[in-house]
DNA sequence: TACCTTTTTTAGCCTAGACTAACTTTTGAT
DNA sequence: ATCAAAAGTTAGTCTAGGCTAAAAAAGGTA
C-alpha cells in the first residue's frame, strides 16, 4: 500500500500530534501530582513531609526523594536537608491548577451517577489529559 | 502534626491506590497505543509496518523498534524479521477494546459540544484511563 | 541484473522513575 | 541527656521509552 494522499497525510500528522500530546502530558503528571499532593498536606496538616508523600503516593522514600530533586531543580519546590518541603509560586500555581482540574473531573464523573471511590481513582488519571476546551464543556454541564 | 487517625489512614491508602492505578495505566498505554494502531493499519490498509507507526505516533523507526521488541516478548505481537507485523489473539483482544473505549470517550467528548479535533486529542489521553464503570456512564449517558 | 531507495534492525546513549540496602540526621520519650 | 525510632539521604540497580547514527535487508526500476 503506497497512499500518500493529502488526506492520509494530514490524519496521520494529526495522529502523532495527539500522541505527542499524551507523552508530554505524561512528563508533566508526576509533577503535578506531587505538587497537588504537597499543596494538600501543608494546608491540612501545616507541613509537607517526604515520608507523607511516599505513603499518599504508595512509594518508597527513596523515590519520593528522587522525585523531589527534579522538582527542586526545576524550581517548583525548595527545601533544606532533613527539613520539610515548600512549593514556589511556580509550584504553587501548577498544584492550584491541578487542584482546580481535578475536582471539576471528580465532581463532573459525581454528577453522572458514578460512585465516589471509582470517581476519585479516574479523576486521578483523566486530570491530566483534559484540555481546557474539554474543562470548560464540563464547567458548562455542570452549570458553572 | 502526628495524626494517626484510622480516618486519615484509610484516605492515605485510598490515595495509594489510586495512583498506583495511574501508574499501572501508565505501563499499558503505550502497549495500547501500539496495538490500536496496528489493527487500525491492518484493516485499512491490509498491513502494518514499522514505518506507518512511527510516522502515526511521531516518534521514530528505532523507537518503534524497541517497543515492538517489548510487545512481541509480551505475545501481543508476531513478526518475522523484516516482514510486517502481526496481532496475536491476546493483542487483537486488546486492541479492540482500546479502540472501542476510544471511540466510546472520544464521541462522549463530542456530545459535550467539544470541537473533533479537541475530541479526539483529549480522548487520546483519558481512554486509557476510564473505569468499566465510567464506561458504563458514557454508554447509558450516550443512549447506547 | 544492478543499483538506488526504502525499510528494518542494531548499537550506543540518555532521562525518568521505580526498587533495596545502608547510612545520616532529627525527633521524641524516658 | 541519652538513645531508640522515625525520617531523610545516598548509592547502586533495573526497566521503559525516547534519541541518533550506521548497518543490513528488501523492493522497485532503469
Amino acid at each position: 500500500m503506497n497512499d500518500t494522499s493529502p488526506r492520509r497525510l494530514r490524519e496521520a500528522k494529526r495522529q502523532a500530534r495527539s500522541f505527542e500530546r499524551v507523552r508530554q502530558a505524561h512528563q508533566r503528571e508526576v509533577a503535578e501530582d506531587y505538587l497537588e499532593l504537597i499543596a494538600d498536606l501543608i494546608d491540612i496538616t501545616g507541613e509537607a513531609r517526604a515520608v507523607d508523600l511516599a505513603e499518599r503516593l504508595g512509594v518508597t522514600n527513596a523515590t519520593v526523594n528522587n522525585t523531589l530533586n527534579r522538582l527542586a531543580r526545576e524550581n517548583l519546590v525548595t527545601r533544606q536537608r532533613y527539613r520539610s518541603i515548600f512549593l514556589t509560586d511556580a509550584g504553587r500555581a501548577i498544584a492550584d491548577a491541578a487542584r482546580e482540574r481535578h475536582r471539576l473531573v471528580r465532581d463532573f464523573l459525581l454528577s453522572l451517577g458514578i460512585d465516589r471511590e471509582t470517581a476519585e481513582i479516574d479523576a486521578e488519571g483523566i486530570e491530566h489529559h483534559t484540555s481546557e476546551k474539554t474543562l470548560a464543556a464540563l464547567r458548562r454541564f455542570l452549570g458553572r
